[in-house]
DNA sequence: CGTGTCGTTGAGGTCGCTCAACACCAGTGG
DNA sequence: CCACTGGTGTTGAGCGACCTCAACGACACG
């Protein structure tokens, strides 16, 4: 069960892009991996003392930040090649609480040994900024859509995404197969879960999704990303 | 104008928190400072090539996002001895657009000098990081407020936020001086500016705040929890 | 088959948005 | 001194996108 970082098939995507080989075995001594969490469990709770970043592996998590009146607000969603965790580097505690939404398995890097050897290479430093970074950047462009999107245009353009993230993967970026449910989909969106049943049906019967429950297949990319508020440069409004 | 970190009244919320005295002259060394920028003036904008971290010294700034039909979503404000561009780390390319609120000035910190010190420091580093973290942490609870609080809560929670940062910088947490325009704030609530507007006057009227233009003096603080969604433990809720 | 979870659909209500008018203030120029 | 202007903030009336509440259907599991 335990593969070292040179074989991993995320190797780019991970900690170690931009690291050399001697390096990379280096930070294989670091990494620890561990047993799979079945659907439900949790990675780790708000709270709970940091200690280790954590990389998907397989499978799918899910971030949640609780209010005080006992609500959920789902924050993302992490596929293969994600890191989780660096909410907690604030003070050493978890902020947030992380859930596998399905049978998933992660790599575990405790961050002091990680931090110790990032000293010494500056590449996996910057890597560890960088990944930071792009966290930022991610919630930020949630943010934009919470604030200034209406709940079409907010699905669509989380459908968008997701086909880029699989894309990335090597997956087929129009069959989906989306790990959450309807719910946490809706939280995730600032919604309610019956807007986007309807969204969905909707975006069937416009013949730009075939829905079967948690399996879409993404129909027409263009009229996809109009939907998304981003008219595409080649495909005129007809409006127009 | 240009004042040593040392003799900074900001120094312990700021970078050099947690280095030693020696650590601190060298970080001197690298920082530097910039001309005031007026009211309206951008730091930088989105698309720049990233160079430096600025750290807030005088004065405000907000930090923006562009939808692609051209719309603003605002992301933040940000107060003396906080730290803006951690967007950029992702790709060495800013992400965002930084704008001046009133007069204000700010510290210059080169990235790649400073990264190249921090490699031999390593409580730089981890301040680093911590910054970074909190970012992160700040735009998770902006989110929890955009997904599930309604307008009422959101502006509680706002305004009794920036009376803990005005706590944080000694100035006094009852009288708040808005830097932003209503429209921004409405913004970055994810509101339109009739709802704040009306909000300010409802606040009033229950005897929360006093409000005359951007002036805020927040006269019931246990009411203003409530409002905020978080009933007061001390104060019990006259209904039960 | 019963039970529970999840997803879909319908009917009705409401919070916050849209649109419009007006108040207030500062700056400008006659 | 006042009129004019533009920017900013407040208030009112009406509407609509999304939420709430409720029922039902589909599927998994015992």
């Amino acid at each position: 069960m335990r593969r070292t970082c040179r074989a991993c098939a995320l190797h780019a995507l991970c900690l170690p892009a931009s690291i050399s080989a001697d390096e990379l075995n280096s930070l294989d001594a670091i990494v620890r991996a561990r047993r799979p969490l079945d659907r439900g469990q949790q990675l780790f709770a708000s709270g709970a003392r940091f200690q280790s970043l954590y990389v998907v592996r397989s499978g799918s998590f899910k971030t949640t930040l609780e209010t005080n009146s006992g609500e959920q607000q789902v924050l993302g969603f992490h596929l293969p090649g994600e890191i989780i965790g660096f909410d907690a580097l604030s003070d050493d505690v978890h902020r947030c609480n992380a859930e596998a939404l399905e049978r998933s398995s992660v790599c575990d890097v405790p961050f002091a040994q990680l931090d110790e050897f990032a000293s010494s290479v500056p590449g996996l430093r910057r890597q560890l900024m960088r990944i930071a970074s792009r966290e930022v950047v991610k919630d930020h462009e949630h943010l934009m859509m919470m604030g200034r999107k209406q709940a079409q245009e907010r699905l669509a353009i989380f459908l968008r995404s997701l086909s880029e993230r699989y894309r990335n993967l090597h997956r087929a970026p129009d069959l989906l197969e989306l790990p959450m449910s309807r719910h946490e989909l809706a939280n995730y969106l600032g919604l309610v879960v019956e807007t986007v049943s309807r969204l969905f049906t909707r975006f069937e019967e416009l013949g730009v999704l075939a829905v079967n429950r948690k399996q879409i297949r993404i129909v027409d990319f263009a009229r996809l990303d109009e939907l998304a508020g981003e008219p595409s440069p080649n495909l005129e409004s007809e409006a127009c």
